[in-house]
RNA sequence: GGUCCUGUGGCCGAGUGGCUAGGCAGAGCUCUGCAAAAGCUCCUACAGCGGUUCGAAUCCGCUCGGGACCUCCA
């Protein structure tokens, strides 16, 4: 089987992977900041190295995943003011920190058990880990690469780049760093522009507080990450992710701190996907443009023509590779939709064809090669930097083999007993162990099936004696409600809900 | 302005220099009491202009368009 291989930000090439500890992979994941509600561009990420992560698991690797929740931070709530207001005797109706944080954690585990993914092993907090933190600041101070002022410390970037390459990651050049002539807050306390905060000075008002050797503050935004990973994963460890918007500077910034603390570079693999746009623009905060994962599922979007299943979410973002932008539509999220139907339904029937083996032989050869090679090359495909999209297209190649089989125009002894049973196989471990994908209808629910079982046999009965008024009644009725009967060849009936 | 990415058929999207990805939509046929599915067939595109090559969507150059990052950002 081939190796798998990876796009490494850092090389801009795909690499062998090999982990550092055999049998073992350690990777972190930059997660969400739960000042507000997720959106659709936030899915991506989590999706992809959700199918990441369930791919390293079945490849054999023990996989230790870390995804961080930003929870501290400037926050502020919409209609609440992020005062701290001491004065104030009403302590129930002033902005409480954490208990926004909690809401929008709570929203964001939510969506994610939505999108069928599996929990990280250690989804740590950033306020959780103040203390790492300003250790950690405390050992770049005492390395000589970081400087206080006025309560606050700040990462000298010269310093830094003078014996070590700043700027590898995101191919910046250090001296356009420092020449930049940008106009923004506080920057007149940094030796230079490029500098970024280790530990930030609080002001009166800001609501989130900690006790540090430099004074009340609270951490900087890249520290947490660094201090986190290392914690869990170690000095050096096998994959860092996240979307491509946090090259710079954020895990630029992580690379030097860690670099400076740890005396050796943090990450093997640096993975990035790309962004989700929305006509043509990525979607996000500053452009206005966001659909939120609560509106998407439920279609109140003045955008969305519908609500869309979050399945349907996860089965589009993967039918595109995680490199590739990936345009927002009605239109396109209505494809998947239906592609997601059909590849579902055939998996469906596949479950349900046995294959005798008493004549274990292909009946048909070549079909059988075909297919064989088909399936062969998921592995291929994944290994080649997680193409789940080629893996999707060759399984639509196989639909047709199966739904052939299922209508009885080709024999399933077609295929030779093994390669049958290959084919049952390795469609269920895809689409559900590695891909996560799974029904998008009502159509597990116990009761229902007992009552649709029973519409069932009063139709088949009445399209017996040819009572199509009765047999058309049930059809059209269930159909009103969304439920749809299908007569199959065989004078078999099947039924989906929506 | 700097750095980088990108431009594929009606739409979405794979594409390692030669072997017409795939999905959705559309057309025709078959099956069927009708319907819905399903099967078969058709629709063969690579922004433009040059160049390298026996051969380029794929490599190089230029032009035009779109985008990301440089600031919170998945």
């Amino acid at each position: 089987m081939s190796q798998l291989k990876v796009y490494n930000s850092l090389s801009r090439q795909k690499e062998v992977f090999t982990s550092l500890t055999p049998g073992h992979v350690g990777m972190y994941v930059c997660g969400p900041t739960v000042s507000g509600e997720s959106h659709l561009g936030h899915a991506r990420p989590y999706i992809t190295f959700d199918v990441i992560h369930r791919y390293l698991q079945h490849l054999g690797y023990k996989v230790r995943y870390v995804r961080n929740i930003t929870d501290a931070g400037h926050f502020e709530e919409e209609g609440r003011e992020a005062v701290d207001k001491i004065a104030s005797k009403a302590i129930l109706e002033k902005l409480e920190p954490m208990e926004l944080v909690q809401k929008y954690t709570n929203l964001f585990h939510w969506a994610m058990a939505q999108f069928n993914t599996i929990p990280p092993s250690i989804e740590p907090t950033a306020t959780g880990h103040i203390v790492e933190q300003i250790e950690m600041i405390k050992k770049i101070i005492g390395a000589g690469y970081a400087y206080e002022v006025n309560g606050s410390v700040y990462f000298d970037v010269k310093k830094y780049a003078a014996g070590h390459e700043y700027g590898k990651l995101s191919g910046r050049v250090i001296e356009d760093l420092l020449e930049t002539t940008r106009e923004l807050e506080g920057q007149e306390e940094k030796r230079d522009t490029a500098d970024f905060a280790l530990w930030k000075n609080a002001a009166p008002e800001h609501i989130m507080r900690w006790q540090s050797p430099w004074g009340v503050g609270y951490p900087g935004w890249h520290i947490e990450c660094s201090a986190m990973a290392t914690k869990y994963l170690g000095p050096q460890f096998d994959i860092h992710g996240g979307g491509m918007d946090l090259l710079f500077p954020h895990h630029e910034s992580e690379i030097a701190q860690s670099t400076i603390c740890n005396h050796t570079a943090p990450v093997r693999y640096w993975i990035h996907n790309n962004m989700i746009t929305i006509n043509g623009r990525k979607m996000g905060k500053s452009y206005n443009n966001v659909i939120k994962l609560t509106e998407l599922f439920s279609g109140d979007h003045p955008m969305l023509e519908k609500s869309y299943h979050p399945i349907t979410v996860r089965f589009f973002i993967l039918q595109t590779h995680y490199r590739s932008t990936l345009d927002f539509s009605n239109e396109a999220l209505q494809a998947s939709e239906k592609g997601l139907k059909r590849l579902w339904d055939a998996y469906q029937h596949l479950g349900k064809l046995t294959r005798d083996s008493a004549d274990a032989e292909a009946g048909d050869p070549e079909l059988d090669a075909k297919v064989a090679g088909l399936l062969k090359e998921f592995d291929e495909f994944m290994n080649d930097d997680f193409s789940t999209a080629k893996v999707l297209a060759n399984m639509f190649e196989i639909v047709p083999v199966i739904n052939s089989m299922k209508d009885r125009i080709i024999p399933v002894t077609a295929l030779s007993a093994e390669n049958f049973l290959f084919l049952q196989n390795r469609f269920r471990t895809w689409l559900e162990d590695i891909f996560g994908l799974k029904s998008v209808s009502e159509a597990d629910h116990g009761k229902l099936q007992g009552v649709m079982q029973l519409l069932i046999d009063i139709r088949k009965e009445a399209k017996n004696r040819k009572d199509f008024v009765t047999s058309d009644l049930i059809r059209n009725q269930l159909a009103s409600i969304g439920i749809t009967l299908k007569d199959e060849k065989g004078g078999e009936m099947t039924w989906n809900a929506e």
